[in-house]
DNA sequence: GCCGTTTTCGGCCCGACTGTTTTCAGTCG
């Protein structure tokens, strides 16, 4: 049992315990222990092992002896006594209830054991009959919005976020790549493209393994990967199965002639496609999954690689994330393709927390970090006060914060002038590490760059706007600050309007310099979150203050929307990882390619600028040459 | 259930908002 399946196992007990009115720090502690494990990178099922050290597993932070047990019942038998104890008690499918809004553990456990419900359409009819309105503080008000609730619920559980969906790719593909003659292993379908969700997860592989008269031994490798929860179809070349969460994975497995084909066909979408075939028709040519070929005499134009049918097709080739038939057909014609924004283009990180209110690393960890990512500056952005629950600071500790941010900022500028600190010792493991032996190349290695000035920490907050609009920690303070993100985090039953002008007002504050989003995670799928933020997004172009794009795989759906307007009006972009952990500095990644899907370049991206070009376009007059040269195109 | 202790028991992030109340429980971040 992998370290996933396990941290989730314990934290849907620790959601039954909360329906159970179980002590609420044993809840906690199941919790904590959930989200260690899924932070460890070694595997915890050789931890728990017969012949392991049986101290390993107590030395993960979170994990006592009780919680080690049930880790070891987990990798023996699947399951663990409290677990099986609570799923006597409740079906498995209540978990599904918690996840709608309004509706917590206790509200669960009303409905539960008033009503016997235990299920989303049970609960659905009952607040259609008006069952609900017999129990204590339910009212109309309340049937109203959880059927809403129900309603957005339907709409997206039937798809997975992308980040899910890519670590299960990555598993698979790790499991797929033992077998030999597999050479490559590629993710196509919506995942490619970059949505931020995808319904089932399409994986091509190729390899010497996957001729035709040789397959039959790859195709049962597949067929024997450990996840499987139901194996639904097993052909001559593809296995399709679903994994236990009911996400649906197909595998094929193609010989390298017709891989290009393939993976072209799968990677989609459906409309890039059509349009595609339909051009081919134009040219004389059809095109399907296996080739691109001459309809006169069904000969190969094309099939080996995506990049020969474009190019077969008189088209420039189209990266995937355009591929949703929304002019970038058009544009690959006319050479015309956007050269879209690259990981490697950002430079900075503006919006991060630290152990001084909800992340899990201090201000030097999250700062070594990103110079371990190649990033020359960040800014550590806290929560102010007004979020009670993340220890948000009040303007003396905000300062005080600012105060120790400077300082390690200082020491990594003393340590760079020295020639020592993280930043010279990764420019020394680079120059150790031998250029990637991968594509046989007769360039000259690249030369790997010397750093030229030191990493720089900016000191910021993230402050809470307030329903009048106002921020929650006082003007000195922000003043004293490099960096001020403004965020929404509470009031989702404000009307639009009045969610517009809260917005609104704290954007016309001198002190804001970005613009986050509205967060939250349940509130994400309620109505009067789908803003009409057009008069939010001019104000922020007027005013110059930046708009952020948050690379949090959990916000995607919200932004890609708002991206495209927000450069349409020429607002100035930033994308942040919002990264509690060091490790969420990865999900700059997500954030890039959401980017990519609005056809973003690095130009119309802030924080690709060098920190002092940053800064300086960051001033609220909108004078910056990267504002200008948007203006004039 | 975990953790750490002047080590085996007591502490463990809290404040705002909502809908239903006439004083507050439950949800949320």
């Amino acid at each position: 049992m992998d370290n996933i399946t396990l941290a989730r196992l314990l934290d849907e007990t620790a959601s039954l315990l909360e329906i159970d009115a179980g002590d609420p720090f044993r809840i906690r502690s199941y919790r904590r222990a959930a989200e260690a494990i899924q932070q460890q990178t070694t595997q915890l099922e050789t931890l728990a092992a017969q012949d392991a050290d049986p101290k390993a597993l107590l030395a993960i932070p979170g994990i006592g002896k009780g919680m080690a047990t049930n880790i070891r019942d987990m990798v023996a038998t699947g399951t663990f006594p409290l677990r099986e104890e609570l799923l006597e008690r409740y079906k498995p499918s209540i978990l599904e209830l918690l996840r709608l809004p309004g509706m917590g553990p206790k509200t669960v456990a009303l409905v539960h054991s008033a009503l016997g419900i235990s299920q989303v359409d049970a609960l659905e009819d009952a607040a259609r009959r008006g069952d609900l309105l017999h129990l204590p503080r339910m009212g109309q008000k309340f049937t109203d919005k959880l059927l809403k609730g129900i309603e957005d619920y339907r709409k997206n559980s039937s798809r997975f976020r992308t980040d899910v969906a890519q670590g299960y790719a990555e598993r698979i593909r790790e499991f797929i790549a033992r077998f030999p003659g597999i050479e490559t292993i590629t993710p196509a379908g919506s995942l490619r493209r970059g949505r931020e969700t995808v319904g089932d997860l399409d994986l091509l592989v190729t390899g010497p393994a996957c001729e035709p008269d040789v397959v039959a031994a790859a195709v049962q490798h597949v067929a024997s990967l450990p996840i499987i929860h139901k194996l639904l179809a097993r052909g001559q070349n593809k296995v399709s199965f679903t994994l236990d969460n009911n996400l649906q994975v197909d595998v094929r497995l193609l010989p390298r002639s017709s891989y290009g084909a393939a993976l072209q066909y799968f990677t989609g979408s459906k409309m890039h496609n059509v349009a595609l075939r339909q051009r081919a028709i134009k040219h004389g040519l059809t095109l399907s999954e296996y080739a691109l070929l001459r309809l006169e005499d069904n000969v190969v134009v094309a099939s080996r690689t995506e990049q020969e049918i474009y190019q077969a097709l008189g088209l420039d080739f189209i990266p995937p994330e355009l591929r949703e038939n929304s002019g970038e057909i058009e544009a690959a014609e006319a050479h015309a393709l956007p050269r879209l924004i690259e990981r490697s283009a950002v430079r900075g990180d503006l919006h991060m927390h630290t152990t001084e209110s909800d992340g899990h690393n201090s201000i030097r960890e999250m700062a070594e970090a990103a110079i371990e990512r190649g990033l020359e500056y960040i800014a550590i952005t806290d929560h102010s006060r007004n979020l009670a629950m993340t220890n948000g600071m009040d303007d003396a500790r905000t300062l005080a914060h600012a105060h120790r941010i400077r300082a390690v900022s200082t020491d990594l500028a003393e340590e760079f002038a020295a020639g020592r600190g993280p930043q010279w010792e990764r420019y020394q493991r680079l120059l150790r590490t031998p250029p990637s032996a991968q594509p046989p190349s007769t360039d000259p290695a690249p030369e790997i760059p010397r750093p030229t000035a030191p990493f720089r920490i900016l000191a910021g907050v993230e402050v809470d706007i307030l329903p009048d609009g106002t921020l929650d920690l006082s003007d000195e303070t922000l003043a004293g600050l490099d960096i001020v993100v403004a965020s929404v985090h509470s009031g989702f039953n404000q009307t639009e309007e009045e969610m517009t002008a809260r917005i609104l007002r704290a954007v016309h504050s001198p002190y804001v310099h970005i613009l986050g989003h509205p967060t939250g995670r349940k509130v994400l799928e309620r109505e009067p979150y789908k803003l009409q933020l057009t008069p939010v997004l001019q104000a922020c172009a007027r005013a110059g203050v930046a708009v952020e794009h948050n690379a949090q795989p959990a916000r995607a759906d919200l932004n890609d929307l708002n991206l495209r307007l927000a450069r349409q009006l020429g607002c100035r972009i930033v994308v942040n990882t919002d990264a509690h952990t060091t490790a969420q500095l990865d999900h700059l990644a997500y954030g890039i390619v959401q980017l990519r899907r609005a056809w973003l370049q690095a130009a119309d991206v802030l924080n690709t600028l060098p920190v002092h070009q940053f800064l300086a376009a960051l001033r609220r007059t909108p004078s910056a040459p990267l504002y200008a040269a948007k203006n004039q195109e």
